[in-house]
DNA sequence: ATCCCGAGGG
DNA sequence: CCCTCTGGAT
């Protein structure tokens, strides 16, 4: 048996821009839910988006954009109303009232403008870190790192990206693959295709569209 | 039956 | 740390 070469630095940094590519093509739903929004908009569909797919989120933005245009238009919403059009979205009633409190504090403490720094961004109410990175990212130009879950942690091991288990780590070993503007975007596309394809138990590999770009790391 | 692309609260 | 929210996928 003759010894693969070891993939070099640059190469990995190669194979990696390839996964996120064909992964843009795969998943053309995860890249319109974070494709051209505004701040606000971009805002209520990342916290929609939690525990949720992409498809299930472009669903009901549509509408939810074209009648409620600014922050201020949630936080008047009526009890009940907001959540019947997000039911489908999952968790309605938390995820309603995560907007419209999130909401209610940028119409009366930021202007009605969406705050475009991390410690501004996380002190909303029902705004995390996550939801935080994705804003400044995705609105902003602020592409600062990822922000590694169980889904990009468990991708990046498997397609060889890292070796690390701490999330810290896994988090420096991507941001040196990747460069700044691709990573928000880079994380959303691994988390879609963790959720759908590349799944912890049971990867389906037979129908993943970057098979042949990956090593299959503890498969 | 079990598992979630997150956040708040105990 | 733990639990909960909630609907849908598997």
């Amino acid at each position: 048996m003759a010894k693969k070469p070891k993939e070099t630095f640059e190469e990995k940094k190669r194979r990696a821009a390839t996964v996120l590519r064909r992964l843009a093509k795969a998943y053309p739903e995860a890249k319109c839910a974070l494709d051209h929004r505004t701040p606000l908009e971009l805002l209520v569909a990342t916290i929609l988006s939690a525990q949720c797919t992409d498809v299930r989120v472009n669903m009901v933005t549509p509408q939810l954009f074209a009648k409620y245009r600014t922050a201020a238009d949630y936080a008047r919403s009526p009890r009940g109303v907001l959540e019947r059009e997000i039911r489908s979205t999952g968790f309605f009633n938390s995820k309603a009232k995560s907007i419209r409190a999130a909401a209610a504090a940028i119409a009366a403490e930021h202007g009605g403008k969406v705050p475009d720094t991390m410690e501004a961004l996380v002190r909303l109410p029902g705004v995390g870190r996550k939801t935080a990175n994705v804003v400044l990212g995705n609105a902003f130009g602020k592409d600062e790192g990822f922000v590694v879950d169980t889904h990009v942690g468990r991708l990046s091991r498997r397609l060889g990206f890292t070796r690390e288990a701490d999330p810290v780590k896994v988090e420096g070993d991507l941001n040196a693959l990747v460069p700044k503007g691709r990573r928000t975007m880079g994380a959303h596309l691994l988390i879609a295709h963790g959720r759908q394809i590349c799944v912890a138990r049971k990867p389906r590999c037979e129908v993943c569209p970057v098979n042949p770009q990956c090593p299959k790391i503890g498969v």
